[in-house]
DNA sequence: TGTACATCAGTGAACGCGCGTTCACTGATGTAC
DNA sequence: TGTACATCAGTGAACGCGCGTTCACTGATGTAC
């Protein structure tokens, strides 16, 4: 899938976005700054987007899009079940530590309005996923579960950023947690 | 103890943000509103609290204290453990269920610069807590164990809170994972 | 008991600033004839 | 090949607004003498 916005300058006024994100926060991220960044006058930010909100918007697809493409490409295939659940969060895990601008749109995204159904949706659809495999594995509340995995895999993926590099400690206790331990360390 | 804030229209100040941040979330609670709100002048708020950084400490001080409160008393003597963990949880559950403003502070507080140190703070303590239990039941890792169950409770309040109502299905989950569910449901 | 003064919560208009958004204009590129 | 016109990304000054913060002033209460 090609990315959704083609036009150079639009390219460079979301990797100027990405940028800035990862070093002041999505909040502080204001057109000021990622125009400024991007080396462009602050109208040409409205040449390509409508407004701020379909900026943060763009920014948050472009992210996803990419973790995803990364953890599809790493579970393809592989039935519902423990392999599938485990392989598809290590993929999560270090395409965040790969990704820039993760640390922002973790953390702040779900308390921006502008972007905050579309972070329900993604969560939604890993959850979606995760919860096949639990089901496959024989728990009950397969839903729930999967909720509450979704969320531990984001709070890991948040301390290995907080470390700058991944974390095995974390990583381990997230497989105990929920029994995937068993297997070897891929 | 004691609120922190002993002056009536301090405290009327606060539970004034509190309402607010219900109903509009943490970035929209201005001062404008949480005056209104109140009942007082704009200018009163500055006769109580330096600025707004000072006053959202003072907020999620008394969110917090009053979660801990609920704790303490769930949980006193208690030794380390499945017990202690468990009933902790609970409680931590129950009293985001009882609090208003929860939703907006356990959202968004991460993200607001003047709170994220205490943020830190809270969520570490609760954090030291758990990871004793953890070690008491044999878990390798207990630390890192301790951050994720954290941020498995988190999400599991934020699922009640969406639903306004206890989620059984999500709390049986999160036994579950934790291996808490052999006991009686308490 | 009465007068003068200090203290302090409370007031609300005014200020300043950051930031998103607009708009009239420019310059380059493409198309018609 | 040359001229006229359309299209469109790009520009940056200006605007408006929301919001945190300030400040000179008020009024009530307490204290000294």
């Amino acid at each position: 899938m090609p990315p959704a916005t083609t036009h150079p300058t639009s390219e460079a006024l979301v990797a100027a976005g990405i940028d800035v994100a990862e070093e002041l926060g999505l909040s502080r991220m204001t057109i000021d700054a990622v125009v400024e960044r991007a080396g462009v006058a602050k109208g040409t930010f409205y040449v390509h987007f409508r407004d701020r909100a379909a900026y943060l918007l763009a920014l948050h697809r472009r992210f996803h899009d990419e973790l995803r493409i990364g953890i599809a490409a790493a579970i393809d295939g592989l039935p519902p079940g423990a392999s599938r659940l485990r392989l598809g969060a290590e993929a999560y895990l270090d395409g965040c530590l790969a990704a820039r601008g993760v640390k922002a749109l973790l953390l702040e995204a779900r308390s921006e309005r502008a972007i905050r159904e579309e972070v329900r949706r993604s969560d939604a659809r890993f959850s979606a996923d995760a919860e096949g495999c639990f089901e496959a594995l024989g728990y009950g509340d397969a839903s729930a579960s999967a909720r509450l995995f979704v969320a531990m895999t984001a709070e890991a993926a948040l301390a290995e950023l907080e470390s700058g590099k991944r974390r095995d400690d974390v990583r381990r206790a997230l497989w105990r947690l929920v029994r995937l331990n068993e297997e070897e360390e891929v």
